[in-house]
DNA sequence: TCCAGATAGTTACATATGAAACTATCTCGG
DNA sequence: CCGAGATAGTTTCATATGTAACTATCTGGA
């Protein structure tokens, strides 16, 4: 007698993880875009130009996980505001170079520590042996998908 | 002297599960999206109602972490695709009764089994003690951030 | 040198989404 | 019994998003 296959969503990994992370970026989002109205694609664009300046955009898409459209109109919007200057590459007139223009960078630096102390937070509630657990387990399940 | 703040991508928390809840939900999107044409939402109603039938869409919402317009949206398109039935609550004229129809509950036989194997080989790459130890985490991790 | 791909990035279009306003129904105090 | 909220669910509207088509530039072989 084969019983009807039940998911409980309560137990489903996949599905939770996906409530936590939406939760976790939303409060997030909620303070940059309260404080600077920048959407989520625009401020991971700037954490990516303000930890390594000078990228491309495809250097961009590829560090954030974000699509080129995605890129492509999150610098649009960030050129229009003056948070970033574009450069063409000298070698390759498809390229171009990213960075944080001065206010940008002041707005970088500003949020900086914010991420850190909303990441510090929480995290609280983990001591530090499951704090290096999670991470451990993180960068597993990472090579477990498909990149795209 | 003070260096600049940096914000490592690579290490940050939210940025991490972001991108790995992405990829999976993507993967296990593309599955029943392809067999069934079912969008996210629509499968998240199809499985709360699949786990406990009779539901109302406020209920619904709150299984799924969804907000009330989304599912009132999902639920429009499973009734005009005649995966799911509505009636109205007794006693509250107001409140919806939602159950799968028989077309819906046969799409959910199916894709139950595909959802749990996708989620088997996610969590493949760790073993039984790990896969416990993330369960705790996430656990505990849920009750870290606001519900809203 | 020239042209058939490849690649970087943008644009256009159709669809998805969220916030706020709206409708319908219910509840409760007077 | 009636009217001021509360609640369930829907609709509207403005914006965000993904896919596919497009432009511009580069590369490598004939």
């Amino acid at each position: 007698m084969r019983n009807k296959p039940v998911l409980n969503l309560d137990h489903f990994i996949p599905y939770r993880l996906s409530v936590l992370t939406n939760r976790v970026s939303g409060a997030i989002a909620r303070h940059y875009s309260d404080r600077f109205s920048l959407s989520i694609p625009e401020w991971r664009v700037m954490a990516a130009l303000g930890q390594t300046p000078g990228l491309s955009a495809r250097q961009v898409a590829e560090r954030t996980a974000m699509d080129k459209v995605q890129v492509s109109r999150a610098v649009q919007s960030l050129l229009e505001a003056k948070r970033l200057t574009r450069g063409t590459h000298c070698e390759d007139g498809r390229v171009s170079q990213l960075s944080l223009s001065p206010q940008g960078l002041a707005i970088y630096k500003e949020l900086v520590p914010v991420a850190l102390e909303l990441e510090r937070e929480f995290l609280s509630v983990l001591d530090a042996a499951e704090r290096k657990l999670l991470d451990r387990l993180l960068t597993k399940l990472s090579t477990a998908v498909p990149k795209s």
